[in-house]
DNA sequence: CCAGACGTTGTT
DNA sequence: GTCTGG
DNA sequence: CCAGACGTTGTT
DNA sequence: GTCTGG
């Protein structure tokens, strides 16, 4: 599955990098920090496709969808929708037809066995170039009564997992092909065509610190593994550039 | 017909 | 155990 | 996803 | 909104 996720490019390499023709708002240059250890219940970069427009946005959105016919807000709201049922159940059919979008992510944490019967290891999964990549997700707009406010939210894709991800967990997240980012927002009605596993070979993986398990604890640190040169000496994470 | 759920994950 | 907050 | 709280009363 | 269970 995917419970958390870096965001810790600037909005622009996120957006730009990831698919091109961007709309050139204001979203692109607002000061929102980098994120090392994102969480549901929190905004994150979101790129979307104007229906009528065809432009591309980069937006923040709220982790944990909220379909719009809720009267409240669902405790939890769903983070992850399966690839294998998102285009039949009613709660996730009609964003997977009309609402899909892409999470840019410099990678994401699963969690596998730890030493203990009961306890579990954080690790982090990113490309071994260190470059971002977008993870298939829908999105949902909902009206909150207590508020009036409308609220944006969306939930990741999940696929089973491929040979790398198989060895510590069953499922990760959908992450698209780059060539597939414009049929994925596009008006396809259900591009099923796109959901499944990525392969392994681009992909590279290593146990982190417990310190991920803390959210407070949204520190650089983090990331260094993703920074080319930077893994130096951090034990098991020989082989990552 | 109305009422109530609508999801995933991991763990036992 | 279960819910909330991040 | 994990971490951390999980409560009431009366008084300011 | 739409489906399931009673």
């Amino acid at each position: 599955m995917c419970g958390r996720v870096i965001q810790s490019s600037s909005p622009k390499l996120l957006g730009l990098g990831i698919v091109g023709g961007l709309a050139d708002h204001d979203t692109l240059r607002s000061n929102v920090p980098p994120r090392f250890n994102a969480a549901p219940g929190q905004d994150l970069w979101v790129i979307r496709r104007h229906p009528t427009t065809g432009e591309h946005s980069l937006d923040l959105l709220r982790w944990g969808l909220i379909p719009s016919w809720c009267k409240d807000r669902p405790a939890p709201p769903p983070i992850n929708a399966r690839a294998e049922m998102v285009a039949a159940r009613p709660m996730f059919r009609h964003a997977y037809a009309k609402r899909r979008c892409i999470v840019p992510v410099d990678g994401f944490f699963e969690w596998g066995p730890g030493q203990g019967a009961r306890t579990r290891q954080p690790y982090a999964v990113a490309m071994k170039e260190g470059t971002p990549f977008g993870l298939g997700a829908i999105w949902e707009n909902w009206r909150d009564p207590a508020s009036g406010e409308w609220i944006r939210t969306f939930a990741v894709i999940t696929t089973p997992a491929n040979g790398l991800i198989a060895a510590i967990h069953e499922r990760m997240p959908l992450i698209l092909d780059p060539s597939d980012y414009g049929q994925w927002l596009g008006d396809e009605p259900d591009p099923r065509d796109l959901l499944r596993p990525f392969p392994v070979e681009p992909m590279t993986l290593w146990p982190v610190s417990l310190r991920v398990n803390s959210v407070k604890n949204d520190d650089p640190h983090l990331a260094e593994p993703l920074t080319s040169g930077s893994a130096a000496g951090k034990g098991p994470d020989e082989g990552f550039p």
